[in-house]
DNA sequence: TTGTATTAGTGTCAAGATAACAATAACAGA
DNA sequence: TCTGTTATTGTTATCTTGACACTAATACAA
């Protein structure tokens, strides 16, 4: 944000470059973790998916953006939004110079609107395991990157919460940690930790199609986002920074 | 880093942030943790402190500028460098708009090569819990930034030898931890944790003033940073995302 | 109504990890 | 050899984890 203090200002010195926001989407559809890409419609990479994306407006901040962005393709509005990494390599755009600030989001099924260019074939949801391969720019790296952070946070954060419905099961939740995870996890185990951190609310209601109706939970917003560490080792996971 | 796929690109229908990056750089002086900080000599904030920085430019990645300004500042080259967040708020320059991506370094006290402006008083290492306040910008922001960061990345990872020379002392070791964590750990499970962890070599080198002489290791990074989690329960951190 | 298929929910125990705790060892210098 | 100073080591009680299998509640069909 700084000059170099030597120096005195002259912003014409300095070629600028230009800036994006990206927004990798992710959210649950039919059980699983899909990923919202939207198919280019002119060159470069004409054709190919790309994470949704757009220049930033001088008046608004970099988060301001990314919902803009989020909103623009998705209808919606209330999500867990956080910043994760800048790409910014010279070459990246064949265009010009073009510093990518990347976020990612997490969606809940109930608030997906559907747009209408969501029935058009440019903007689709993919399974995070099905995405097609490469996609444009760096955004294979980006998507990688999302999925790491993703993986990781699950570890000592309330984030999964966030890809439900307001009202969910258990099982339900276990099954998202079980999607990032990439793994089996022991039902008894998953009940007992989740019960431990006191953060689910009985709701007193059941749901159940057949077979014994589960119980439903809300998730407690009060308690601070780091005032707990849910921490999972079941699971052992590697820790793995890009760049 | 995608414009609209929809729309034909055309760069001059977008304004252009001034794109900075910024470098938090910390390090160990006199055993306690210090941050190089600079003094402004121009409008705005002329006289201020601030996180040193520059423009980035067209041909080089945002490491890269970090790697430069590095080197400007400090005359170091080999360190640990790592991306924190990007700042971007409109109004937090006031000259223009400007997006700063922010680093974090890690330097080793024995690399540390004297500039000779480091003699001047416009560029000065400030033990983390004397810095001026305020800084400059929102550097308070980046630096407190920073400071999570270090102190949440400690409890998974090796970053730790990264601020002490190539042989060290166990003690000296705990005394990083202590001074970022803020708090004393149990000698006993310190050494046991470290030796458990595998990640140390003993020198079969001594060094001792008064006392008992102390054993000298070094890190073996030989170790893959991913390969072991070195979790810190005995302290119990605070996870506190900015932003 | 009884049985069967299906999904939800629960408890124990052994092994491993952690935190709390104090005494001894190796040196320098008086 | 005594004293001051710093470095090093081990045990135990408690908590956390991971492995593991049976019972409960419903729907539907026989």
């Amino acid at each position: 944000m700084t000059d170099q203090p030597q120096q005195a200002y002259d912003a014409s010195r300095y070629d600028r470059p230009s800036v994006t926001v990206d927004v990798v989407i992710f959210a649950l559809k039919e059980r699983e973790l899909h990923v919202l890409l939207v198919k280019r419609r002119n060159w470069p990479f004409e054709g190919y998916w790309a994470i949704p994306g757009g220049f930033i407006k001088m008046d608004e901040s970099l988060e301001e953006s990314a919902r803009r962005e989020l909103e623009e393709e998705t209808g919606v509005r209330d999500v867990y939004l956080e910043q994760l990494y800048t790409f910014g390599d010279p070459g990246r755009d064949p265009r010009t110079r073009v510093i990518s600030v990347a976020y990612f989001a997490l969606i809940r099924p109930e608030t997906q609107t559907l747009r209408r260019s969501e029935e058009s074939d440019d903007v689709r949801w993919f399974p995070v395991r099905e995405v097609p391969s490469p996609l444009a720019f760096d955004h294979d790296r980006i998507l990688r990157y999302a999925e790491d952070r993703l993986r990781s946070k699950l570890e000592y954060s309330t984030i999964a919460f966030q890809l439900l419905p307001e009202v969910f099961t258990l099982l339900e939740l276990k099954h998202i940690y079980e999607q990032i995870l990439g793994e089996e996890l022991d039902k008894r185990n998953f009940y007992r930790k989740i019960r431990e951190a006191g953060v689910l609310e009985d709701t007193g209601r059941m749901r159940g199609n057949r077979g014994r109706p589960a119980r439903l939970y809300r998730f407690r917003r009060d308690r601070r986002e780091g005032d707990f560490v849910f921490r999972w080792r079941e699971a052992r996971l590697h820790h793995e920074d890009a760049e």
